[in-house]
DNA sequence: TGATAGTGCGAGCACTTGCTTGCATAACAG
DNA sequence: CTGTTATGCAAGCAAGTGCTCGCACTATCA
């Protein structure tokens, strides 16, 4: 990938994320990487042709791999804090946008199963570290595909929410809601009977 | 509000629902609607116009008011199953799409307000809800703010996401992933030690 | 020195955008 | 019957869209 290639790639997926697929024109992707627009399209086939480029980079994908998840304790509030911490330092807010930017129509069909990767990937993990740990002992046998959704959607809802309306819906920290979010799975709400 | 302009604002809302705000063109407005594109300049000042006309409308907006979370029993688990399952039935799909829809640059600032009022009224009723069953001495003192966003986290996480992906992430269905859910909440994840 | 590849630049293509205009027609109320 | 209101229709506007072309310039490598 030549300089001038990535420079596009960087200015294409940028603006995406602040103003959406169809709003961003090619004359401002060449204006904001500092290129002539005819350059463009001697590097790529299409607007689309760059957008399906980035997408594939690493640098604009939610780096989330399984092997994120690999320094666990095998005690499961430490290690949920875990789980949580590595997929919001990684769905940054930039990150949500950007996913939101490139629902156009004209290339969700192309881009929607990368997206989902992301959320896929810390599905399974969770759900096969739930199974590891009923088979440690530490856990009985329970609907563990169900759990990591609980857990999962707790972590995405949270993420997305800041990414959206930042400090405006409510002010918890993101370390206060982890930690609170994991007692609450693991002891359930306290009650006085 | 009269027939015609009752067409053009569902037939622009639909739109915006599938293909985005931006996508959305005024021709495409017209025609879905069956009248003539200069009709829709006679009923609205712009298109941008007809949209916030249309975000107005009850018929438009999740219908999520306090009201609907009136008939509690002061029982946690049923209570909390009815807050995620009365979320649910009004925050659909479409109602997701279409908040995503509409967040284009050229309008988002104007309708943000307006999206965003339906979490801040699920996690204000919700935590009212906490702070009351606390006074009726079924609650120990708690962050509830905090607890509140744990479970809206979750309840719309799940929302989004099977809008977003339908049965492609997780076949969990609604009311099995709300069982579950309430279940973890109140009691925990159960540990063998 | 000379060939090659990469890029800028200006112009422009065919088409679409939101929006407007002038005029004809239909429905309805007095 | 007459005046008003709502709408359709055809045409069109200026601006913008993705994309292309031909030509000039520069850096690099042989």
């Amino acid at each position: 990938m030549d300089e001038t290639s990535q420079k596009i790639i960087d200015a294409t997926m940028s603006l995406v994320r602040d103003k959406g697929y169809v709003a961003t024109t090619t004359k401002d992707i060449a204006k904001t990487a500092g290129v002539n627009e005819c350059t463009l399209f001697r590097k790529f086939k299409s607007k689309k042709d760059i957008i399906l480029s980035g997408v594939e980079q690493e640098k604009w994908r939610g780096n989330l791999t399984p092997e994120i998840f690999q320094n666990v304790q095998w005690e499961l509030a430490p290690d949920l804090e875990m789980f949580m911490t590595e997929y919001m330092k990684r769905i940054t807010p930039d990150f949500v946008q950007l996913s939101i930017g490139l629902r156009a129509p004209q290339i969700y069909e192309e881009t929607a199963p990368l997206i989902m990767k992301v959320p896929q990937a810390f599905l399974s993990s969770l759900t096969e570290y739930f199974h590891q740990m009923q088979q440690r002992g530490k856990l009985p046998p329970l609907d563990f595909e169900c759990l990591a959704m609980t857990i999962f959607s707790s972590t995405f809802g949270f993420t997305f929410l800041s990414a959206s309306f930042e400090q405006a819906l409510s002010k918890i920290s993101r370390e206060e809601y982890i930690r609170q979010s994991v007692a609450t799975f693991i002891q359930g709400i306290p009650t006085l009977t």
